[in-house]
DNA sequence: CTGTTAGCGCATTCAA
DNA sequence: TTGAATGCGCTAACAG
């Protein structure tokens, strides 16, 4: 419980000033060798840690950055976050974490005031695009104090974003079915209102009018992520259209669920049924039968975020006006057992 | 990118001093109910909020608190932070969060001295005990600032925490296997080094020993909670064992590859094999067959941690002396078809 | 009930 | 190369 240490006993104990010990901290030119080794070996005597709030307050900008998150619980979110932890603390800053309970939730705006009200650096903003829920967000992007970059929404060229191609995902899993001379392809689709799941059925849907099918919506069933409605689309798919041979299910957690409902109704996968998955969580690997699925990597895609927001916060520093970038990561198709025709 | 709004520009355009703002802003009683309603007014009229930093520095405690976590990417680890989060929203506080990758590394330890030098008022402790690599972290318990609750760790007298009663999940599923009559129950456990993990192996041995079972050892597989450890384990104790009636494998995503690696044996569930699993993952009733398992509830567990954190900074606001707190979750069995003599 | 003074720990600006 | 003065935005302690 002693007091802290703070800057002006390491200078006391030093015998200097208090600016002499601020400029080793921040590993200023302007110090003589001499000074500075003096210095720090006071500094890692007292066992001294600048304080960042201090820090922060003076400078106006701490080393802090905000992420504004969700659905942390499912794979694909969480490695997005792991990633843009190692990538924030490999550069040296911290992480204030605001996680929305629904993408729609008005707490957005809220979570986002408090971090500004935090001084963070910058904000990586990681909620699924969902209709236009976010146009207070846009509306100050221009004129905003601090850096903010988006992952997985619909890219905007005045913003930074990283993003997954998630229509060229839906256009492998697809294209894998068709090349395989499956006929009747049909998707389970995340929740249409995440811009995510509207670009994976996208895929589907070109792959399926390049080869010339019609009458697809008749093949296509609306889930939300989770492996319980997998299952119940899978049903509702097998029993509006008897016919279909093949699957895309737009994350590996529904198709655990379809893949259940499947062999429910005797169906076997793949000899009856083809499936094809999407995120390639580890278990996919593990289902009966292991799942062929895309495979997309978040844990890139959080540590590009960060890398991105660090480059603007660079450019800013020296005066530069940093350019909206933009990343696009390409997903690629893993084959198992659960989409090959035997 | 307007300056940002101060508690003086408030002031000024209320014609009050900064000390009142300040007094309405923390909703001190000692304020005339008109005066407080004008500087309100002027507060949202301005949009004016508050520096958290600047307050931080005042009061040398801010509003956030610290968690260590590591392994969100699992299920439980990262239902509890969504516990903490929500939890510590409720209660008004922001979150620095810090994964360490690998339990065991040191990083925890500067992980934590980031947090210090951030002013946490607290800091949720949920990193897997493993041995004794946080006997630093011990040693200053004692005269620590701050107050810091564990999260599933091995109980201490002197420390708040709140856990999971492994040990009981352990006799639940053992306990089921054993009343409809399997004889022959194997395990497959996680990384022995978790003492989570030594937990449920300790729940598992109570029931065989109570049951007059011995030559335990021939019956137990060590993995490392991956499907892939499940799948190699379960090989290794079909193997090993042959005479294997049923077997608790201590987490969902084992247990998923571990159904895998049975059935590809011939081996069909549950008729000539009962398997029981530890989590509760939503996709454990889609397994094939669904899966009995253990459920705990994590998110609990996470609101816990932070509601004791919460009342140990209340009381240490009132000078008492917070005791230390100490919450046990009880774990429930579920029972699906994975599990059932036929 | 309200205002004044002072200081939290650090970094910026200017002077030496 | 170093130091002194000043302020970041807020609140505790005291005064009125």
């Amino acid at each position: 419980m002693a007091k802290e240490v703070t800057i002006k006993d390491v200078a006391r104990e030093a015998g200097v000033s208090p600016m002499t010990v601020s400029r080793v901290l921040n590993n200023r030119p302007d110090v003589s060798a001499k000074t500075r080794k003096h210095v720090q070996q006071v500094i890692s005597h007292l066992g001294y840690s600048p304080s960042e709030v201090a820090r922060s307050l003076s400078q106006g900008r701490s080393n802090t950055l905000g992420v504004v998150t969700s659905a942390i619980e499912y794979y694909g979110p969480s490695r997005a976050l792991v990633g843009i932890e190692r990538r924030a603390n490999e550069l040296g800053f911290s992480l204030m974490v605001k996680l929305l309970h629904n993408p729609l939730e008005s707490r957005g705006e809220q979570a986002f005031h408090e971090l500004m009200a935090n001084q963070v650096a910058g904000v990586v903003w990681a909620v699924a695009e969902m209709g236009s829920q976010r146009q207070w967000l846009y509306e100050q992007l221009s004129d905003l104090a601090i850096p903010i970059v988006f992952i997985n929404m619909a890219p905007r060229l005045d913003t930074s974003f990283v993003t997954v191609n998630n229509r060229l995902g839906g256009r492998l899993a697809t294209e894998h079915l068709a090349d395989q001379g499956y006929e009747h392809i049909g998707i389970i689709t995340g929740p249409l209102a995440w811009w995510e799941a509207r670009e994976r059925e996208l895929g589907w849907r070109e792959i399926q009018q390049e080869g010339g099918r019609n009458d697809l919506e008749v093949l296509k069933v609306e889930g939300d992520w989770t492996a319980a409605s997998g299952y119940r689309a899978m049903l509702t798919l097998l029993e509006r259209a008897p016919h279909v041979d093949a699957v895309f299910v737009c994350n590996d957690s529904m198709a655990q669920g379809a893949l259940q409902a499947a062999t429910s109704r005797g169906r076997s996968i793949p000899a009856n049924l083809a499936v094809v998955g999407f995120d390639d969580i580890p278990e996919s690997a593990y289902f009966i039968p292991p799942l062929t699925t895309v495979r997309q990597d978040l844990l890139s895609v959080g540590r590009q975020a960060v890398s991105q927001l660090h480059d603007q916060l660079v450019a800013r520093k020296n005066q530069e006006n940093g350019l909206a970038q933009a990343t696009i990561v390409e997903p690629q198709l893993i084959v198992r057992r659960s989409s090959l025709k035997e």
